[in-house]
DNA sequence: TGTGAAAGCCGCCAACT
DNA sequence: AGTTGGCGGCTTTCACA
């Protein structure tokens, strides 16, 4: 990995607010303004930083409630999960997508504003392809949901 | 819900890419640029918006693994919650954390380097607070994550 | 709401250490 | 790798229709 404990602290910033400016950044971490817009730049280039989002409040949307769903089935040929890819990238509503170790093969978050509306995904959603088993839990509160993900490099 | 077509589109246009200037999305959305400002301004004054983060690339900064946790427990009282809120909080690799319907209390999601750093986190865990049961599922591939919600605004 | 325009910051580049 | 200096442009704001 080529990143310095410098790199590391920009992208700790930047991954907790994206519009600071690269001046700002730069007395964080100590360095004068180009050296660290250089490296600002070096990290997107690299892919380190993916893309830069707004995070809406869900809530105040009218989408508070998350739905994981559990699927498991018994074709395990990569045409079908290649489909079973494509299905879900089309359904908005699937905010994450995974798929598992142990007894459920994929598990799916689907945001929703109610249960109604989970209601009509999942007919969708079993309509689309074919699933052994689905099974739901409904999330009742949101604690804690965080993008940061956890940087060995010191917090500022 | 005080928001137009307009705040909507706004809306799908930053969850999408936060760094698109005030003009381009004036452009997108068929109003000149100072309205368009105004909107956005007020759009994150009433929380709308509530943060504009970088998103990182966690396999290049090596955390691979999401690590499903679901809990149980038999303490349900007030304080009980709140101080398992307060520990959770504390712990960067727990980046969701959902109460949840259903059999089991609590669901996390931990996002660790390998199946070792999830162990050492899930001892930190259970020595930080009292725990009836811990069932942890590991992601073998993140197949699917996105930030934006579903916003019933038509795509741009 | 739209137009126009001023002020200022910021990203960006150049030249150099 | 770092700094300093500066140009151009965009963001932001205001005044007014």
């Amino acid at each position: 990995m080529d990143l310095d404990e410098i790199d590391l602290q920009i992208l700790a910033l930047l991954q907790c607010d994206a519009s600071i400016s690269t001046e700002l950044v730069s007395q964080h971490v100590g360095v004068s303004k180009t050296p660290c817009w250089r490296r600002m730049q070096r990290l997107e280039k690299l892919g380190y930083v993916k893309k830069k989002v707004a995070l809406l409040d869900a809530d105040k949307l009218d989408l508070g409630v998350s739905v994981f769903v559990q699927i498991k089935t018994n074709r395990h040929d990569a045409s079908w999960a290649e489909e079973l890819t494509d299905v879900i990238n089309d359904f908005p509503e699937v905010v994450e997508f995974y798929r598992m170790a142990g007894e459920y093969d994929y598990l799916l978050r689907v945001l929703v504003k109610d249960i109604s509306a989970y209601d009509e995904f999942y007919k969708k959603l079993i309509r689309s392809t074919s699933l052994t088993d689905v099974t739901s839990n409904f999330a009742m509160e949101q604690i804690k949901y965080t993008t940061e993900v956890p940087l060995a490099a010191p917090k500022i």
